[in-house]
DNA sequence: TTAAATCCTATTTATTGGGTAGGAAAATCT
DNA sequence: AGATTTTCCTACCCAATAAATAGGATTTAA
């Protein structure tokens, strides 16, 4: 399942990536606009901002904004920062990598093959998915 | 993630694959060969059972057996019953539908649009893969 | 100087995953 | 028949995580 946290990050990202011109967008405004509570968008937008994807300007007129194009955004990057690993067990995990503590080998164990291949077909999407795509 | 009851029911659904004959295994059999903690295995084979799956035989010499040819057992019914969803938001399952909250219109939904694709890529998967091709 | 915004850390609350407990019911073996 | 060994079933517990909240510090524009 989808973390509320990674939609309501996508469903924020999308906001501002269909804004014209740079200018900042408070949290208010996403999050009324989007229905998420605001704190919970604001921690969200902190996190986005710390990974590069956002910037923010402080105090009145403050908000936030893309600092890159919105086709520069790659889904799987957003993925990777909001949900996490990509794939569904952590043995399979390119950036999560992670040794099962049952499984005593990886490469005959049947749930691994499969998952991997899970990961591979969702990876393709998220490596080909920007930001531009979802709007 | 997957979760780890999904994992043990795919590790003891194989592992009764590769069984010779049809004579009932014991969980607890099972359990020490795919380390897994022998009550948690136990309630699992249960739900295993109880959809079809698995068959039973109480008592001594008692046990579980696949009541159908692996080949004959898709993956995606098995992820269904022990995982739940497919799809990583309930508005775009097809056997787990749910609308959400937030989101006025899912037609319009950007995350929508890009969880049915990740949905049906992964369907995909699990639609052409059965209990056979797993080991 | 005031108001309005982000920033930051910590805390709370709710949900779920993972696992246990303990006994009932059934089947086998002696 | 009785002992033993298995599955069956319901209920419960605990820890981790997700989701959300609190509250003040900092910055900026007017």
């Amino acid at each position: 399942m989808l973390s509320k946290k990674t939609k309501y990050g996508l469903k924020a990202l999308t906001y501002l990536a269909r804004q014209e011109g740079d200018k900042p967008v408070q949290i208010s405004e996403i999050s009324e606009h989007e229905n998420i509570s605001r704190k919970f968008l604001e921690s969200i937008l902190l996190t986005l901002r710390k990974n590069g994807f956002l910037g923010s300007k402080k105090g009145k007129t403050g908000g936030y904004y893309l600092l890159k194009d919105p086709k520069d955004i790659k889904m799987v990057a957003v993925m990777r920062i909001l949900e996490g690993p990509i794939a569904m067990v952590p043995c399979v995990s390119l950036n999560f990598y992670e040794k099962c503590d049952d499984c005593p080998d990886e490469n005959t164990c049947s749930v691994n093959k499969l998952m991997l291949e899970v990961r591979d077909s969702t990876l393709n999407i998220f490596n080909n998915k920007s930001l531009a795509d979802l709007i």
